[in-house]
DNA sequence: CATATCCGGAACTGATGGGTTCCGTATATG
DNA sequence: CATATACGGAACCCATCAGTTCCGGATATG
């Protein structure tokens, strides 16, 4: 069960001193709720996901959630909506001096495990996203854009440090990774390790951009 | 409505002279059935897709589904299975002297939309991939690997000819601009026109080959 | 025309799940 | 301790849908 640190849209009063079964006021139950709905809708998909077992999962009965979500799908949005967070702000990353380097650094466990569990979500709600113009926006602003938004000001970077070309079309390259990594995971079924990400860097990536292969500039 | 022109398991007797109403000997509205069970599932997703649904959309009672498959998985994979065909054979690809040539040959009207079709069905069981294996392989043997081998075919070929290295990684190219239409067209919802593919090809899969953007050989 | 076959359609069953209501209880406040 | 609040949990209602059964009619065969 991961867990979720931003809090949603009410706040929270304070935190609770450690009572396992100790109720807090307001309904301020929001983070673990909503946690407990990407749980389920990453292991079981939209339509397996019952809001019984959202409850069950969460330790909280099903009123508690109709009291705060008038719907299904607006839990599901909300909950999709608050994956945003964790994603590292482009200033404080590191700049390593070179695209590669860049690129590189953004391959650790932790952000493999995050992005793990926002592709299993994605699959988890794909075939609703043409029905609901809503859920489209929540997905693709939680987590293909933000993915999408690092590679993108990683190239802009190289670009102002004259490693790369200003004629790329920066926009396409940025969405090569997720696309490939989304396909490999939900398509084909295959894992995403680090080997499998440099492969992605170096054989397709860094040529689209004019570098060659394995060698930083 | 589609219409698919192998027949999936049984033989066809001959066309019927034209009665609109006028049924067969046999089960042998196989045909109809699938891309009826195809229709709705493009266009509602597999949980959204009811068997009702598929029985009225084919002008077939539900009860001749079931004599005809088990259960409702069952039509699925075989449906999924039947997109299989009207896949070209790579010996009977064009030419054209140059991979550009080739692969900008690939696109036309009647593919795009066969593609199009494909990826939404595509994403009507992505969810379902997980907990079905046989959908799994029924997905990647109808829908992912037959655009896949028609790259990888036309990259080795480049590769004989002399035009590309043979060092590079032909499967990981191969899956590019699936993965990338894919993308497109479940997550990002933007139109997959001439116009895309070709700046993918351009943009991407050739200097992912080492080859120049839009300079043929 | 008589018979056998198969199909379309409608009615039915059982299970599942969204959404609602109600109640006992734990917490907080005074 | 009394009161108000809100939570967990269980029971409930109702719609939908997978899967089944049955029947009337159309077709084919002789």
């Amino acid at each position: 069960m991961t867990q979720l640190d931003t809090v949603p849209l009410s706040e929270q009063t304070e935190d609770d001193g450690g009572h396992r079964l100790g109720r807090k006021r307001d309904h301020t139950r929001d983070p673990e709720i909503l946690d407990a709905a990407l749980d389920v809708l990453a292991e079981t998909g939209y339509d397996a996901m019952s809001m019984d077992l959202v409850a069950a999962r969460a330790k909280a009965g099903k009123a508690t959630l109709y009291r705060r979500w008038p719907s299904k799908a607006d839990l599901v949005i909300d909950a999709v909506t608050c994956m945003k967070q964790a994603q590292s702000r482009i200033e404080d990353l590191p700049d390593t001096g070179t695209l590669r380097g860049d690129l590189v650094a953004l391959i650790r466990p932790h952000s493999m495990e995050e992005a793990e569990r926002k592709m299993r979500v994605m699959g988890a709600v794909v075939s609703m996203l043409s029905r609901d113009p809503g859920l489209a926006d929540a997905v693709n602003e939680a987590i293909t854009e933000p993915r999408a938004r690092l590679n993108r000001a990683l190239i802009e970077r190289a670009i102002a440090r004259g490693e790369v070309s200003p004629r790329v079309d920066v926009d396409t390259v940025a969405h090569i990774s997720p696309s490939m990594v989304a396909y490999r995971t939900l398509v084909q079924r295959k894992p995403v390790d680090r080997e499998y990400l440099i492969s992605l860097i170096d054989g397709v990536v860094l040529p689209a951009l004019g570098l060659p292969a394995g060698a930083p500039a």
